[in-house]
DNA sequence: AAGAGGCCCTGATAGC
DNA sequence: TGCTATCAGGGCCTCT
């Protein structure tokens, strides 16, 4: 499911409601998620306060006492938070209402004070992990910089791509490179860098860089704006849609007409290294 | 070392 | 209706 933008969004939304809430049970259904479920998982979640919710790339980390989980949702994975005083009360709540909610696959839950926080993902690509302090950092050293950071600048892109032959869409998804960006925003950004998907990073110019480092923040920033981007099933942690969807350019718009001002293509889909690209091969040189 | 490819898993959809 | 094949927003591992 996710991108950077969508688990922000999750995020947001676990800050919102269950920031300084106690983890009374946990209810674990299926411990085969990417990496099999701890036996003692449960038992050290119990009574444990959430101080601080934080993402890192597409990871969220859940603050504990003295102890961090870290989840991943995969292609497929959700999160939903019902609140067990609105729950049944008013159907008018943003929050899930019993017959939007999964039951298949619902594989984690959290039992909080005030509410109850469900875990599912079909594919299982997704995982819980716990980690003490030292061992975080090490779990993260392969993660490279978001593009909303500072330390993906020019000089750190051109200084990595310096001989490499690989094509630019795959660096974009290549999150030892630059984390957080997944198939979709990788098509979205490209055409608006006014690049071919397929152009070897090596051959890239100043300018080109400049732009990938401009659109990818922007556009990462407008999704967050509008919710994140709501296809298949994503909804934030509390039921809602996102509307980036309607913003795409490229992405799911085969053969229809290039929205750039000027220009005549059509979008093209392309398989690059088996995932689906979108992109105008007019424009996109 | 860099880069390509296989694999993990279920569900939706298309085509026969 | 019911089969099979393909594809889906991720990332880890292995091989060359």
């Amino acid at each position: 499911m996710p991108e950077l933008p969508e688990i922000e969004i999750v995020k947001q939304s676990l800050d919102k409601n269950i920031k300084f809430e106690k983890i009374k049970k946990v209810v674990v259904r299926n411990r085969s998620l990417r990496f099999k479920i701890p036996k003692n998982f449960e038992i050290t979640l119990k009574n444990k306060k959430i101080k601080k919710i934080s993402r890192k790339s597409k990871y969220i980390v859940l603050h504990l006492e003295d102890i961090y989980c870290v989840f991943h949702l995969g292609m497929s994975g959700t999160i939903h938070l019902i609140n067990k005083k609105k729950y049944n009360k008013n159907t008018n709540t943003s929050f899930y209402s019993s017959s939007d909610l999964p039951i298949k696959h619902n594989h984690i839950e959290f039992l909080l004070n005030n509410y109850q926080l469900i875990y599912n993902d079909p594919r299982r690509f997704g995982f819980f992990k716990l980690f003490k302090k030292k061992d975080l950092s090490n779990f993260f050293k392969n993660v490279g910089p978001e593009p909303l950071n500072k330390s993906f600048n020019i000089s750190y892109i051109y200084n990595y791509f310096i001989n490499k032959k690989k094509n630019i869409k795959n660096f974009l998804l290549d999150q030892k490179f630059v984390s957080g960006i997944g198939n979709i925003y990788a098509s979205e950004i490209l055409f608006y860098c006014k690049i071919h998907p397929l152009k070897k990073a090596k051959n890239l110019t100043k300018l080109d860089i400049k732009k990938i480092k401009h659109f990818s923040k922007l556009i990462l920033n407008k999704a967050i704006k509008k919710g994140g981007s709501s296809i298949r099933n994503f909804k934030n942690a509390e039921g809602r849609n996102g509307s980036y969807q309607n913003q795409f350019k490229v992405y799911q718009r085969e053969n229809l007409n290039c929205l750039n001002g000027y220009c005549n293509g059509k979008i093209k889909k392309k398989f690059i290294s088996k995932r689906s690209t979108f992109f105008c091969n007019k424009c996109q040189k």
